[in-house]
DNA sequence: GATGAATGAGCCTTCATTCAT
DNA sequence: GATGAATGAAGGCTCATTCAT
């Protein structure tokens, strides 16, 4: 990619800034980069130059390129984690739209843009060669995971449905992830509001007493 | 072409081999080294290191290393095309027939090993970012996605399921799509076994009078 | 000037220190500083570190890296001038104690440090390209050679020994400092004393008539 | 040093060298180096183009810069072990004749160079704080120390000659160090002539009987 | 066709130096 | 005076690519 594609150096801002605001500043410079570059031709010196900021303060910061990566991550993931358990608590006790909740969160407008679907898909490509990765990555949040089978649960003993609930759990979060790895693949992408209808149609097929055909919770 | 089909690897033997030997065997080493190395790290050199030949010989057939990578993703696609239309053939022509072999096809065991697997990874993490790469990678057969649909276009009326058959479709695909990706970044992943039956379990869950709890073709 | 008569290390203190305590500060944090990392890895980082001062100090008292480490070698030197014309002094008015005087000077506890040692092999690597250094570095003390020889040629004289006095001064001149630094460079370096013992044996079997076995004055 | 000081790149031979050659030539390229430049300022860069090679040459045969340091001071005291045992073969049985050989040999024009003795003085300086060096540096030959102790002490026995022939032949050892380290940090040095005079003065001041006073060996 | 030494551009990293507070 | 975040030049290292053999 030629430099005159490139951004225009951003606004750093005062010279002097705290800790935290430098950090923050790098980490979201390098998920705009990610979603550019992709993860093998990322360099520091484009995720500098788009946090309008010199090269060796991302060394100063984080110590080496590495680390900006694995911190980049984390704060992903903790974002990821926040806005789940969020939307969660604000679902009530009911299992139906706990389900609802969290399945609408991951497409949340925060959560789900193109920048960080794309930053999340360069992680992925690097998980399996990277055991600091593969832990951080979407799908290995055990808390996640262990809460929709709980949800999952409960529904099917609440609605009478047959099956293996970890086994319909699995297929919900795959058909999750499944949907992001396609926002991202695709040559034409559908958008996020057709995203999440696909998820919840999913979710409407799998329990047709609790969700209408467009996703709609029932009474 | 199911691998089983394919000429064994190529040992680096005698000095003159066909060049499609030479081709064949730097593409498998590149699907070995991209698995173990991932997209970032992989080097041609250990590309070339993999498949016993020396530094120069992948630029001389291959020009340079992005061609090398295009063409790796070229086989890689052509493979799971041959593997899927082969399935399909086999299937006879009934849509549920078409449908279960379609999706036994994906985790055959010829197509879906970890190293390909990792492979396709690696692909999709990249892709975001090279058209080249988006246009090929998986989901973006065009004329897979149409026969998919078409398949549940015909199953749907056949069975007097109601809704949107290419939503519907669309939750197929993802959700082998995200089984796929399971498999990859699960610290602790589940085996090819357990991954087909969760998507035939999906299946079920869609198509209950047509697949059975485990996903077992009725009558 | 031997370091007993130095202020006592200052400690990082008070925030406005005389302007010489901070520089005496932070040449004696260089010195410890070229001991434990040689001249080659040494950084203004480390320094101001082992000194417990801010890293902007350095350059505000001393302007440069390059300049720090001059006027370290200046203080060195100077250190070292003192203890000799100080020991000569305190000498008397004979050729042989005066000679004897200057040779135990050199391993006097104050000058014969293995941190001071370090410092000084330091400088000793680096002088041939750097005719600043070189311009200082011991040996070249033109005044020190100066008195050696004056003296060497009075002892000559008085005790009957032929040769020539200046390559016998330089004898001697040369074998301090093959000692210092043997005890340098020598795995399983000797001590102190043992140096000066080998330097006084030295002068010893050259003033055999003056100098007893063990180096001790004769009458 | 502004480049323009440099030499012009060095006649690096055909484009293809045996391993060996290349690795000679980066080592004595390395020599020079050192020499000119001291151990802190030396860059790869300035090494490689002084042998008339591109950089990553340095790097494809010696891997890294602090290993081609460490083979060029390998590399230089094989070379000075030849040289002294070499000489030592030469030189018959009688102790007396073995020791000038010894002390001879460190002045030879092959070992004695400016360049040889800049390069020793750079190792010198960094030994402290690298044991690699530290092992390898001049007087920790082991074999060196054992020999010249075994001469003086059957020349003492010999000549009837008093002492501790260890510390007699420290002396020894430590009046060559100190006249090579002379021959580098004296602004005016003398020669080699003048440098191998002085230490066969300490000699004959130490041996009267078997050595003259300029260091010839007597009858 | 095949080899692997050689090249050189580009990247990460270090670190002396600057400067706003 | 003092601090430490920020800068940017320079160096070591990697690695795709070239090319003489």
């Amino acid at each position: 990619m030629p430099p005159d594609d490139l951004p225009p150096p951003a606004e750093a801002g005062p010279r002097k800034q705290p800790r935290d605001t430098r950090r923050l500043q790098l980490i979201e410079a390098t998920i705009r980069t990610l979603a550019r570059s992709g993860f093998a031709r990322m360099t520091l010196a484009e995720v500098t130059r788009a946090a309008g900021l010199s090269q060796g303060l991302a060394n100063f910061h984080f110590a080496s390129k590495e680390r900006l990566l694995t911190e980049t991550l984390l704060f992903l993931a903790e974002e990821y984690r926040l806005n789940w358990t969020g939307a969660l608590a604000a679902a009530g006790s009911a299992p139906a739209a706990q389900l609802e909740a969290l399945l609408r969160a991951d497409f949340h407008p925060a959560i789900c843009t193109p920048e960080r679907l794309a930053a999340w898909c360069s992680f992925w490509g690097e998980a399996q060669s990277r055991p600091i990765y593969q832990e951080r990555c979407g799908a290995n949040d055990d808390t996640y995971i262990a809460t929709l089978e709980g949800i999952v649960s409960r529904l099917m003993a609440e609605g009478g449905y047959a099956g293996n609930p970890q086994r319909v759990a699995r297929v919900l979060r795959n058909s999750v992830e499944g949907t992001w790895l396609d926002m991202m693949t695709m040559t034409a992408p559908y958008g996020r509001e057709e995203a999440q209808a696909t998820v919840l149609t999913c979710a409407s097929l799998i329990f047709p007493r609790h969700f209408g055909p467009e996703g709609r919770l029932v009474a």
